[in-house]
RNA sequence: GCCCCGAUGGUGGAAUCGGUAGACACGAGGGACUUAAAAUCCCUUGGCCAUAGCGGCCGUACGGGUUCGAGUCCCGUUCAGGGCACCA
């Protein structure tokens, strides 16, 4: 047989496809469009490890089946160039960021091409480059000239706002804001140029807001809200500290129901669809009016539970909310002072962490319209100020967190619903029939001759009867409101998108258009200035000239339509949340891409990636592209139709013990473990020494869990005079931990020495054999080779004793065909539903049973190289040439299932008495139950089973059991 | 606390519509070939009992239910993973 050398196919293969750009794509509107995405990679220092390429694979496999079925496949790759770990290396070395990420790209590049991917290379996007990133600033220009209308939930040009407002002001538009206001056209009219300004900031789409931000002091930076992991950053695991500040935003949450809706339309798995409801937080309530006794200060709070109004004790008020102020008595005030000063020390983490209740009489009472009642205004953290209005009337007998401040503080708890005991906690459900509301008017208060009772009513009805209450007789409306915040858009870095704005007079202006991009400029450090300045205040090249319409020197700032640029970078998500579209018309510098591109690649059919980007790049793209869609540049509302989320693949990390204070290295099963429950983790010890866990290097171990210490001592200098104590068998054994794949936990395994030893088709087949795709698993090396062998199986199908081909033109066997259809079934049906785990195994059955028959028809064996072709193109245009073809594989026809072969003359079914199978027997295809029973009853009663038995029921079933019911 | 997803051998995992659970692979054990190793090939491998051979019982986290028949459907419980989290 013929070698199966992998290593001279593979690269064979890889210069055949690059001469012939057997992978370069073209619209084409006879064929219909498939568009295939990877959420592209930032090309990290580390390389790829073998769990970046899963996904890759996975897409691939579907965009080569695609491709085979005739259509037009789309599959693109490209880079997420701006990113933290470049501008950290650049402060550290001086090294401009775009060199390192370059060299990067180059890395990545080079084991990308090993694994033998159908990407076509020419529409390569990076986002660092001022081509891309051109119409990441354009987009941005269009979002600010944008604000979003509520009633037709669309975006519109700020010009028709402006226009309205110099002709009705406010008037009842209703329009997503910031914060509501209301004036009138006269009064808009006489503003100054920048008055109308920061008015309109309040409604565009891209504005500058004072905002509380997610300040990280380490990084020197802002962070949104999804960067911001349990009250620590998510790069790095900073603290992270509250702070107002004034920063580009973008009003993600006007698009909070379209974002809503659009999951309904859309394939993507249900944890990642619910992740993003969680996140919009959609929640229906009622917004209620309440007046401040003997003072002309009203504020709103918002509720969910309208039906509770008649268990308000008291008023909390977030710290932060401007109300504060306004409500505290003059008696109260150096207390409420204190308190607020106090909540403002506390860092995000803190407060997380430590829910303590605290809180402050504020000296007022807030007057509730539906009893007339007098309630003390409190002010405490549990309030928080970003959501709803900041303000709460509280019910503790139905709300635990009112319910604890409540017992701190000594107030009232009145229960409504039957039955409920509030003595030890509240009642939070909202199940049960309402009671306690007053019947007659003496508690209640009258609106046009009504007064509110809900006794007698569930909670839901409650809550209904309440909002009719409460918005016919106008103590308040009601309101939806949304947990998803506008998105921070500002980044104090270097190495990012710089926004295409200067500051005119004081006004935040855009750079026109037609002069875009603005390109990042040259800085001398990365750092930020001496003053504070974010990086891009090193740059001197940074004014904008309006006359000359280019950017100039800063020191020309003085002089006449000189001014200064933003110093404001844009964050990681702007250059990721629209590169699907440009991928479709990659080199355009007209336009983000063209009328044509857009109409013909629509929107992305199939998009793979982590799971981890739930609540980030995959709420921002939607976002995004809504907007896009608004402008008529997208085609379709939802940018990705179907996501797969392909799980981590773990490394196995290795740890030695070394006594403290020591170069003495202990053999793991030597060791004492006890638990420490104060720091809750294990702690070791060898003859009372405590031992320290180390990493190392999963290259020193070998047999699974031995140290080679001849390695391990070579591995770091640190380790060079290592003194081991082995265990009685004359081994060191290491300890074992599944953990997420990383350069610091030394258990990265990379692609290329697989590539190396097994070759890309092994390792495309293993990666996709591991387990399947969604889910996560370690790495293990161990059936590698049950994948190599299979693959030198498959090959030696085609190949004779003396290295000739045995490929015949002989007539299939029936045999042959049933083999090849049945795998033909079982492989589409698993590409369909991405389950390529399950398919490698009929690949091995298949092939063994062609072997078996001595199979050498090219009826079977040309489909059969089609077949594998997704998965393993490489042997695939091998076998493809050898058999004669002179185009590549990649366009031959995927084979048709065809039922036929796989019909059974006859049809074994196993017969079963009173739950167990008996004995099994054969039918013709064709029979129908009568006469499959009555076959059964006949042999049945030969065979004695049915002996002194009533025979009560039979039931036929037919191709798997016949079931007989006796007594 | 709320929400989502899951639980099948030593391991990864198969099992389409409810129809003979454990495919396929790994690991392990035994054997063949070989001076030896690698490679390759063959046999065994859920548990218990029986074993010359036939065979029998129990088994899909646990407890119930529906059904002639449940890994699969329904109800409850436990455990593990993920998301959100003073969101009113």
């Amino acid at each position: 047989m013929k070698e199966y050398n992998f290593r001279e196919i593979e690269k064979k293969w890889h210069q055949n496809w690059v001469a012939n750009q057997t992978y370069k794509v073209t619209e084409d509107e006879n064929r219909k469009k498939f568009y295939v995405l990877n959420m592209f990679p930032y090309p990290s220092g580390a390389g790829l490890h073998v769990g970046h390429p899963l996904g890759y694979i996975a897409s691939d496999i579907y965009a080569r089946y695609k491709r085979l079925q005739g259509y037009n496949v789309l599959n693109p790759m490209g880079y997420d160039a701006y990113g933290l770990p470049a501008e950290q290396h650049a402060i550290k070395t001086g090294q401009h960021p775009e060199i390192s990420t370059f060299a990067n790209i180059d890395h990545y590049r080079e084991q990308l091409d090993k694994i033998g991917f159908s990407f076509d290379w020419n529409r390569e996007v990076r986002t660092c480059t001022p081509d891309y990133y051109h119409w990441t600033q354009w987009a941005f220009q269009k979002m600010f000239g944008s604000f979003f209308c509520n009633k037709h939930q669309k975006a519109m040009p700020i010009e028709v706002l402006k226009e309205h407002f110099e002709k009705e002001g406010t008037g009842d538009w209703d329009v997503a804001c910031t914060e509501e206001m209301s004036f009138t056209a006269e009064e808009w009219n006489s503003w100054d140029a920048r008055k109308q300004s920061d008015v309109l900031m309040n409604y565009r789409l891209a504005f500058l807001g004072e905002t509380m931000v997610n300040w990280c002091p380490q990084l020197g930076t802002v962070l949104a809200n999804d960067e911001v992991v349990n009250g620590v950053s998510e790069r790095g695991g900073y603290p992270v500290e509250q702070k107002k500040m004034r920063q580009w935003c973008l009003r993600v949450s006007a698009y909070s129901q379209r974002l809503l809706d659009g999951l309904d339309t859309i394939d993507w798995s249900d944890s990642i669809k619910e992740t993003q409801k969680n996140w919009i937080g959609r929640s229906e309530g009622t917004e209620v009016l309440i007046h401040v006794a003997e003072s002309d200060v009203n504020f709103t709070i918002f509720t969910t539970r309208a039906d509770t109004m008649f268990g308000v004790t008291f008023f909390v008020l977030a710290p932060e909310s401007e109300l504060v102020n306004q409500v505290t008595t003059p008696e109260q005030r150096a207390e409420v002072d204190e308190y607020v000063k106090y909540v403002k020390s506390r860092t995000e983490r803190e407060r997380m962490i430590d829910h303590t209740v605290t809180g402050v009489f504020s000296g007022a009472y807030g007057i509730n319209p539906i009893t007339g009642d007098k309630c003390p205004i409190y002010i405490s953290e549990y309030v928080l100020a970003g959501y709803g209005t900041g303000a709460i009337m509280a019910v503790p007998a139905h709300d635990s967190r009112d319910y604890a401040f409540a017992k701190h503080f000594n107030l009232p708890i009145i229960p409504l619903v039957e039955g409920a005991d509030v003595s030890e906690e509240s009642y939070d459900a909202k199940e049960g029939i309402v009671t306690n509301s007053p019947v007659s008017e003496e508690k209640s208060m009258k609106y046009d001759g009504e007064a509110l009772c809900l006794n007698g009513l569930t909670i839901k009805e409650a809550i209904q009867e309440t909002k009719r209450f409460v918005s016919e007789h106008h103590l308040g409306r009601v309101k939806v409101n949304y947990r998803l915040r506008d998105a921070i858009f500002s980044r104090q870095r270097y190495w990012g998108e710089p926004f295409p704005v200067y500051y005119k007079n004081g006004i935040p202006t855009m750079i026109p258009e037609e002069c875009l991009p603005v390109e990042l400029p040259e800085v001398e450090k990365f750092l930020p200035t001496e003053t504070g300045e974010p990086p891009l205040g090193n740059a001197q090249i940074w004014a904008w000239d309006e006359a000359a319409r280019k950017i100039v020197d800063k020191s020309l700032i003085d002089e006449k339509n000189v001014f200064p640029i933003e110093l404001y970078t844009m964050p990681g998500f702007a250059g990721s949340s629209a590169y699907y579209l440009r991928y479709m018309d990659p080199r355009n510098t007209e336009a983000l891409l063209s009328e044509k591109a857009a109409a013909y690649w629509q929107n992305v059919d199939l998009y793979v990636g982590g799971s981890e980007h739930a609540t980030g790049h995959l709420i921002y793209s939607r976002f995004w592209n809504k907007f896009l869609f608004d402008l008529g540049v997208s085609k379709k509302e939802e940018p990705f139709q179907k996501l797969i989320n392909q799980g981590m693949i773990q490394g196995w990390s290795s740890f030695v013990y070394r006594i403290k204070g020591t170069q003495q290295y202990v053999s793991f099963d030597l060791l004492e473990t006890r638990y420490d429950d104060a720091a809750k983790k294990n702690r070791y010890f060898y003859q009372g020494m405590e031992a320290d866990p180390i990493y190392t290097d999963i290259s020193t171990v070998r047999n699974g869990n031995q140290l080679d210490v001849e390695k391990f001592r070579a591995w770091m200098p640190e380790f060079q005079e290592a003194e081991v104590v082995l265990n009685p068998e004359g081994h060191y054994i290491v300890s074992q931990a599944i953990e997420k794949m990383s350069k610091s936990k030394y258990n990265v395994v990379n692609p290329d020495d697989i590539c190396e030893r097994y070759g890309a088709d092994t390792l495309r087949l293993y990666e996709m054999f591991l387990g399947p795709i969604e889910q996560s698993k370690p790495w293990d090396v161990a059936g590698i080779d049950g994948c190599f062998r299979f693959l030198k199986k498959f090959w030696g199908l085609y190949w004779g004793k003396d290295d000739q081909l045995q490929v015949s033109d002989t007539e299939a066997t029936a045999d042959n065909l049933k083999s090849l259809h049945k795998l033909i079934k079982k492989v589409s049906a698993d590409i369909e539903d991405f389950s390529y785990n399950t398919s490698i195994p009929a690949f091995m059955v298949a092939t063994s049973e062609l072997a078996q028959q001595k199979c050498t028809s090219r009826q079977i064996l040309e489909p059969l190289a089609v077949l594998i072709a997704p998965f393993c193109p490489h042997i695939a245009e091998e076998l493809w040439e050898a058999m004669g073809h002179t185009t590549s594989v990649c366009d031959a026809q995927w084979p048709v299932f065809n039922e036929k072969y796989l019909v059974e003359s006859t049809v074994k079914v196993g017969v079963q008495f009173s739950g167990k199978v008996r004995f099994t027997m054969e039918f013709a295809a064709d029979a129908t139950p009568q006469q499959m029973i009555d076959q059964v009853m006949a042999a049945a009663e030969s065979q004695r089973y049915l002996e002194g038995k009533n025979v009560v029921k039979t039931i036929a079933v037919p191709g798997r059991i016949v079931n007989i019911v006796v007594k």
